[in-house]
DNA sequence: AATAAGATCAACCGCTCTAGC
DNA sequence: TGCTAGAGCGGTTGATCTTAT
């Protein structure tokens, strides 16, 4: 155990790799592989710890590294991968051939992360960011923007994204509003009243989202009755089965029955988990699988496909928020 | 043209994990 | 079973490049 010693023992080199060094490099592991990193520096004739040299070599000297800017078709993969996993760079990176570790976390830091800041979401979490009431005239905006929709340029994860997160984060809202409503002369009232007037929510604008929010909102129960005892959701500790179904049903717009309505919402979610089984492991103890896990609570129609590599991919935080705790919202 | 600010990305640091003894 | 060395990972840094003023 303990830390190895590397480049700060012996005066090895540092910095910047020089192009005679990467030949070196090259042409040893070419002639021989890269065999214990440890010994390499040595034996290739170079002034450079073995890590360095690994790191030099994995991020930048290996054969099959694609470089150039990231596709729109990978930077969707990244976005769902990062919304499963999490920084797992390494794991996302073994489902984007060509592309680094290194690369992938470069990129999301610099790009990506901020996307999302930019449109009002966590990134860590890819939720709506719970300061509502501070981002409020953000959503606002973004909400009645059919333009998002019809004129932006944005890849479809993105757009997706952004709308869903506009209705999630008014349902939150909305939730938090409804149960403070029970408050008179609460400061939330008027903001309430202008809501349901309207302002906010704008039911013609975004389908099938957009009437999630209304018939939610009009037949959310704050106080639901509690779970049957075989149902015992840490996450929704306050939905009945039935309820779940029928929310369901409401919130995702479907024509069928809840459980049906939710089967197709977890097929419909974009290729992540189909193309990420071996990522997707039962005894992984991932923690944003929870997320995904979690959709499982509601009729474990997710969890087997899910894990099982076959099944759902939607966008983590939808379920989860949809059927969240209405009172559990952080609020300032 | 000069300079400041921001963006990018290669490389390093320090930690954890794992295989071998 | 416990210890160690080596490998790998994620976070961070800092040099360089680009853009704005």
């Amino acid at each position: 155990m303990g830390r190895s010693p590397c480049c700060d023992e012996n005066g090895l080199k540092k910095g910047p790799w020089t192009p005679e060094e990467d030949q070196k490099l090259v042409q040893y592991i070419q002639k021989h592989g890269h065999g214990s990193w440890r010994a390499l520096p040595k034996l290739a004739g170079l002034n450079r710890c073995g890590k360095s040299c690994r790191l030099r070599w994995t991020n930048y000297l290996r054969p099959d590294i694609k470089r150039g800017k990231f596709s729109p078709e990978e930077e969707q993969t990244i976005l769902n991968l990062h919304a499963i996993l999490g920084n797992k760079w390494s794991a996302i990176a073994t489902h984007l051939p060509g592309r680094t570790d290194n690369e992938i976390k470069n990129f999301w830091n610099t790009h990506l992360k901020k996307k999302l800041i930019q449109m009002g979401f966590d990134p860590m979490t890819h939720r709506p960011r719970t300061d509502i009431f501070a981002s409020l005239p953000h959503l606002i905006a973004l909400a009645n923007l059919k333009e998002l929709i019809d004129h932006h340029p944005w890849d479809d994860h993105a757009v997706r994204l952004q709308v869903e997160a506009a209705h999630a984060a008014k349902l939150q809202y909305l939730q938090h509003l409804l149960h403070s409503a029970t408050t008179a002369g609460s400061p939330v009232d008027t903001a309430a009243n202008s809501l349901i007037n309207g302002n906010i929510i704008a039911a013609d604008i975004m389908e099938p989202t957009s009437h999630l929010v209304t018939t939610s909102a009009a037949t959310f129960n704050p106080l639901p009755s509690p779970l049957p005892a075989h149902h015992t959701s840490a996450h929704h500790p306050h939905l009945s089965e039935a309820q779940t179904s029928a929310s369901l049903q409401q919130l995702l717009g479907c024509e069928t029955d809840g459980d049906a309505c939710f089967m197709e919402f977890c097929k419909g979610g974009e290729g992540a988990l189909h193309e990420a089984p071996p990522l997707l492991s039962p005894s992984s103890s991932l923690p944003s699988l929870m997320d995904v896990s979690s959709m499982a609570n509601v009729g474990d129609a997710c969890s087997t496909s899910s894990y099982g590599g076959g099944g759902g991919g939607a966008p983590s935080f939808w379920p989860d928020l949809l059927l969240d705790d209405p009172f559990m919202i952080d609020l300032p």
